[in-house]
DNA sequence: GTGGTCTAGACCACC
DNA sequence: GTGGTCTAGACCACG
């Protein structure tokens, strides 16, 4: 699991982090149960202060996608959906919005729009439909 | 054309107008040629201030999505594509791995995931395929 | 509104204050819209750390239970229910067993304890039936 | 009388121990007198360290829930509320406005609210009232 | 003016 | 050792 911080974006070095950790998750890259490195383990190797990181695992455990046990670390958590169907119908639309938009705006044909999307879905984790 | 601002949403307000701008020009609500609001006319509507929505047509005239003609008003510009195919599919690919990311933290399916996209296609405007 | 903190108690300022105000909000005490103390005021009223306000308000939007406007000021939201049936459930049974525990050890009857919830639920504002 | 950590969550072990061995005092599951598995026992069974378990012990003897006897083990305490009314009703009112307010924002109504803790009530065991 | 982010460094609780 | 809290003080974005 390697993480990149580009200090010099407009977007908080926390919530680079937070992103690159949720899509982590998503692809599978972090399974279930995985631990982390240590809040002063990884604020030393991105050179970045430990409240940073700290503020990072804590904003992920509240999302549900990790969880910390004192004095043993921050693993990822079981995936479990709590939000009303309507509310996460709204909030992937959103995301869908903004997909598409950048996609007309980019000049790819609708053909080719679909075609991402199914060659995408392939690369992530999805949940187990039995469930 | 109607905008709508959400003050309590934490995205400043500046960022909600272009997005909704660009989104609408995506989906053909506002076509090549037609002409917007003048500044201070559309900052009276929305009861926001002049150099709000300033900010919003400088912004999306550097992105190539609007443009200005001193004295006549603003316009939306001609669709352009002048980045490469590698450069317009690398920003493409940030937003679906948003877009897909959030889906499988949702809890979201493989299968509904490629279905909102089919659906959510033929909502927005697509260049002509013999471009 | 009037807050108190106890800087000697086990409970860490923030959580004392968080709780104390969705508490304010669950008896109507603050009114949706209404508008609470800046950061920098609240902090120096009870002479806490600017931070540690932000934390608050922060938890509280992630909450849901307010919202800030940036430049503004911090308001109190909308009340929104965004959890599953299931999951609030839970979590609401949680907080009741813990609430009937204490009243069996406190040496409480049965018959007391529902006498004192119908005195209870009088004190808080409950959402409109009719939404 | 089955005993269960879950590593995930935030309170501390040694917390959701406390808990539960209070809660299963007052739900009647543990009667005045038996005697509970020794310190080892305990330890062995649900693979945490003796000391937490000690802790547990400790603090519940300190409540008053539980009582050592020197060689022979721990036993369920003799129900005794010694405080006088205006302390035990002060301690129930604060569980109660938790319990009220996380109702409130959870979305449940007067009425739900009520009828649950009628039904709760049920299931726990309280003193007999000529006491 | 408002809130948001980050750093540096201290102290505490848990296991 | 682990994470959690708090302070002090700096700098930036928003309106």
């Amino acid at each position: 699991m390697e993480l990149r911080i580009n200090p010099a974006s407009r977007t908080p070095i926390y919530r680079q982090l937070t992103e690159q950790l949720r899509e982590a998750v998503a692809r599978g890259k972090l399974r279930t149960g995985e631990r982390l490195p240590s809040v002063r383990e990884l604020a030393g190797e991105l050179v970045v202060n430990p409240n940073t990181i700290a503020r990072v695992y804590t904003e992920l455990e509240r999302e549900g996608v990790l969880n910390t046990r004192a004095g043993l670390g921050v693993f990822v958590a079981q995936p479990q959906a709590e939000l009303t169907r309507r509310v996460r119908r709204q909030r992937l639309q959103k995301v869908l919005d903004r997909f598409m938009t950048e996609a007309v705006h980019l000049g790819f044909s609708a053909e080719e729009v679909v075609s991402l999307v199914e060659q995408g879905v392939k690369e992530f984790s999805w949940p187990s439909t039995d469930q």
